[in-house]
DNA sequence: CGGCTCGAGATTGAATACAACGCAAGGTGC
DNA sequence: GCACCTTGCGTTGTATTCAATCTCGAGCCG
């Protein structure tokens, strides 16, 4: 997957790098807590630092990379907390993208809408990467057709971000009743129901969240040091923690799965 | 737990210029269509290019701020549509947060609330810039008590970009009955009403929004430099008492940018 | 007289250079 | 042997430098 010197954004190189790291982070080729060192991004994508830098920036406002001064950027690790708060505000914007679609579309934007979930359809039986990004489109072409650039573009941002605390939190593969739902959205939207149309999508929402959400899983910290605080306090003599007596396991790494030395050219 | 605007030390200058370059272009110091050269910029705040660069890269990602390949950036000038979409996201994402307040709010929180409408009230007579930040301040206040970053940075954004939208296409000063409706709102949630809540918050902005009409806005000025003496003074605190102080190597370069140099175009 | 072309100045785009900071390993004194 | 300091390396933060692009006005030609 070389982006290299593609002529097709010989513009913009910074969004063209931006894009690729989203793909490369919401597909989990780069995981959560992973380093991004700026000079590593810049050989690899064939730019100087300088540029890699502006295209972190540009993520860290977008939420899908932190950002600690002097200690460089890493794919962020959304709180469980967070995770809940996006799914909120997801809801709250995709309220907003329903209502105005409701009895607004276009024969045509149906026919495109229904070409999609097909789409989907014949993707669930494939590898899951796929049909998680089929999903994620429906939505933010859904939000494309409200004709709001601004809606579209939040509606984008809190979409991938949530994807990202999918992949932190979400336990593989509960996407199938989704596409359903999906087909249901479309007909109240043709019907011109906005409130059903908005509970589905509530409902939609909900279960996707709650799929994923329900249970606070355990992810491997990227800071092994504050993982293991509660376990080091009760090992120097205090143990009213009941899960003191947890084995630790060894987890050798100490060293963080790194974006390494990507020698590219 | 109130808005506690860190005092951004000498770290994070780019933070500090963001922060004054957004309360001039709320205060309407700056207004929509104005150029922001990077020079100027930096010289105004007592730093390089570069950092005027990346801060304006950060407006610009905030929408605040529009920026046109190798033409500049200048001070976002949000079309009429894009108003109306703003103020149906900012509904969207304030219904979220009422939802979660209502019934939740701890007693000083309803007192801190209850002050700030009491400053709304004494400010209502003075200079309308501070009424407006401060009527604008409720709901970021709001949105600050759910604990959530992630909701409070988004509907900060909104709001912002809101307020913005309104330097251009309001008319000034009907703010009279928003404080009502402020303290109807505070009623509703500390009884535990979500959708009174809610309606009332509906009810609000929306009055708010339809104060919007089209009244033509010639967008001219004179001296940047001059226009940001007060942010750029709160930015750098100590330093750059009356103009700005240069980076350790006095550069002697020191264009006058600000005497007569300044055409508005 | 008007439109067009070209050039100087100004401004942005991007890369490089250098300083500052953090981390980790190794050395030193007790 | 242990704690603390020092030093070296790698990475980031910021300034500066050079190249590319735009603006705008003067001069030229039809």
């Amino acid at each position: 997957m070389a982006a290299q010197f593609s002529k097709v954004s010989e513009t913009d190189r910074i969004g063209a790098i931006c894009e690729a790291l989203r793909q490369a982070i919401i597909e989990q080729a780069l995981k959560p807590g992973m380093k991004l060192p700026e000079d590593t991004l810049g050989e690899r994508f064939g730019v100087s630092r300088t540029i890699a830098r502006q295209a972190l920036a540009q993520l860290v406002a977008e939420g899908l990379v932190e950002h600690k001064r002097n200690r460089g950027a890493e794919v962020a690790t959304p709180s469980w907390e967070e995770a809940r708060d996006l799914f909120d505000l997801r809801l709250g914007l995709e309220r907003v993208v329903v209502r105005r679609l409701a009895g607004n579309l276009k024969p045509e934007q149906v026919k495109f809408l229904k070409r999609h979930v097909a789409k989907e359809q014949a993707a669930s039986n494939t590898r899951e990467v796929i049909s998680v990004r089929l999903a994620t489109e429906f939505h933010t072409i859904l939000a494309e057709m409200t004709g709001s650039p601004v809606i579209s573009r939040y509606v984008q941002e809190i979409c991938r971000r949530c994807g990202l605390t999918l992949t932190l939190y979400a336990r593989p593969h509960s996407s199938d009743c989704a596409i359903n739902e999906h087909i249901s959205i479309i007909d109240a939207l043709v019907k011109g129901d906005a409130d059903t149309a908005i509970q589905l999508m509530e409902h939609h929402l909900e279960s996707v969240a709650n799929r994923a959400l329900i249970s606070p899983v355990e992810v491997q910290s990227p800071n092994l040091m504050d993982m293991l605080s509660p376990y080091a306090d009760a090992a120097n003599g205090n143990h009213a923690n009941g899960h003191a007596a947890l084995p630790r396991k060894a987890n050798g790494k100490a060293k963080r799965a790194g974006a390494g030395k990507h020698r590219a050219r």
